[in-house]
DNA sequence: ATCGAATGTGGAACCGTTTCCTGTCGCTCT
DNA sequence: AGAGCGACAGGAAACGGTTCCACATTCGAT
């Protein structure tokens, strides 16, 4: 394997040259570099990223810490992270990381403290004080996407106002019994994207004068299975029944459609559901929806991390660090006017 | 940022024993490995992993190249690399790599070629001639799972023993006009994934006596948006329908399911649908299946990666390297004999 | 008692880059 | 004409580990 002592070599210059030359850095003349990337694509020489890192104590990597990969919302931000890393030339670590417990502890101790990445991204994930300070001690720059505890830069859709903006779509329609499929985790992290957006809920009901039923508040996983569950468990009982569901997204929301068929219950005339997220099905199923759009956040994300990493070619400005992220209701055929 | 020498100099030794004591290799008196210890964790020292793999030429990482991560197979072979490989001590960097283009050489030729990782886990993608060989000059092992054209260890269901076997079980059931939602990109790669379980369908057609017509193949992503679009339009025609549908994954098979509920098609009494998965959603929508176990899959590719690096440990046999991976057919209520 | 192997430790070389420091030009400015 | 500066190039010192080699000790076997 070349090394670039052979590309000095065959170029006539030394190693010095050899590596301004291909890294562009300091002054080499036009036809000195000329030569030296000739030699170099030549004999098919390609930088040991290691030892260049060594040196700079720069990796060009960043790592991602995500809970789930196969959630869609997690996914589509996944991709966008990638597509946006791998445009900058940086490389994406993956760590998986749901659950507290030793597993996590692993990861943050000793994965990220190493010095293989040059920040981390943690997106959906509430991280404890120990586990930023970690972080901070190393100076790594930390980005936040949703989730929360995280001290550092943080981007984030205001669920609360997703929650409270869903829930004012139904009372608009005028329904008054609508009921909450809420996200659990919700009471470990009063601040996380579950608790707001069911905190948003229990807001626009209780300015529009109505005190839900303990009984409508059904907690469940934000899956389509689980949904189903949580559903089928929220509409089982015939006699009372709401006329109006908020699920807290919209793979909740799918498991909801399917449990209210299951049972024989129509959408909307029975039963009206409103999700969250924008989810590639929800077109197909004719939900109506807060959309977000994860792809875009994951590309913001990479924004900021690369501009704290002192990228400078990124050339459009950074988004108003307080606003949150863009969201929009969409109305379909999944909700419609109150039965009298 | 403690290095090795400050934690040798605690411990009254040189930076050889710290380091011999640190990584386990070599001999170390036992009360001097605890002093190294004791004195590394007293003040917080790492290994750098750049620096130790600059000189072993390990880098303790893997990449893995796959085209989507937010489709269900994907997303759960994923997760179970993931896993498998930090549990393992390693990192895994991901290469989300969907067509050919410059982009895709640019991942080969440049990021994947670089020392940074010590092998490629390929899923689901075909590789060309000129990319194995590029990885295959670099000495990097190679695992495919799925996918065609890997030169290198290969792990796969035998996806055209999957078709046929799905078709047959429709034909068991009285079938005889049994369309197929095929995945695309079968004609570029006859050897893909789609590929096969499109010629097991034909065989198994075949066999039985029976020519399926031209239009009851449609081809589809393999999404469930795309295998809707497929299925309205191969079941809008009313006059004359296939009672049975062979769905190419079981996201086309829910699209599919949709579509049918939209034409007012009862499945499974006027439309028997099975699909190829085993998805997450599979029980919910009750969908007879023929289940594969992409987080298994994942865990194994691994298992064989750890053995190419020469990673010990590893207790398990290999699996026969040339057997298919497990498949299951799980019949639900999507499936029933064909009306008379 | 002697030898060889096994065990334990330290010094120094090495991995492949980048960058600091020097040094040589050639040019402009006073 | 001499000083000063900018452009260019090379030697050598890092970066932070691991491992080869040499050397010292202990111990069991002959």
């Amino acid at each position: 394997m070349p090394v670039i002592g052979d590309v000095a070599r065959l170029a006539g210059v030394s190693k010095a040259t050899a590596s301004r030359a291909l890294s562009g850095r300091g002054y080499v003349a036009d036809d000195t570099r000329q030569r030296v990337v000739a030699a170099a694509s030549k004999i098919g020489y390609i930088v040991s990223p290691d030892a260049a890192s060594l040196v700079t104590g720069r990796t060009k990597n960043v790592g991602v810490v995500i809970p789930f990969v196969n959630r869609w919302f997690f996914g589509e931000v996944l991709e966008g992270i990638e597509r946006a890393l791998l445009a900058a030339g940086y490389d994406l670590t993956l760590y998986n990381v749901a659950e507290t417990g030793p597993e996590r502890a692993r990861v943050f101790d000793f994965f990220l403290a190493r010095k293989r990445v040059d920040a981390v991204i943690a997106v959906g994930v509430d991280l404890s004080g120990h586990e930023v300070d970690a972080l901070e001690h190393r100076e790594k720059p930390l980005v936040c996407l949703g989730g929360s505890g995280g001290a550092a830069a943080r981007l984030a859709v205001d669920d609360r106002a997703v929650g409270t903006l869903a829930t004012e779509h139904l009372l608009h329609l005028g329904h008054t019994r609508i009921a909450h499929l809420a996200g659990a985790g919700a009471l470990d992290h009063p601040a996380s994207v579950a608790g707001q957006r069911r905190a948003g809920y229990l807001e626009a009901m209780t300015t529009a004068g109505i005190t839900p039923a303990p009984s409508d508040i059904v907690e469940t996983e934000m899956s389509t299975p689980d949904g189903y569950r949580a559903a089928l468990q929220l509409l089982g009982h015939p006699n009372h029944r709401p006329t109006a569901l908020f699920a807290a997204s919209d793979e909740v929301a799918f498991g909801a459609m399917r449990a209210a068929d299951r049972l024989g219950i129509a959408v909307p005339l029975d039963l009206s559901i409103v999700g969250v997220d924008g989810h590639e099905y929800a077109e197909m199923f004719d939900l109506t929806t807060i959309e977000q759009y994860p792809g875009e956040q994951g590309r913001l994300a990479v924004d900021v991390v690369l501009r704290l990493l002192g990228e400078g070619e990124v050339a459009d400005p950074l988004p108003d660090s307080g606003a949150p992220l863009p969201t929009r209701l969409v109305v379909r055929a999944s909700t419609t006017r109150a039965p009298r």
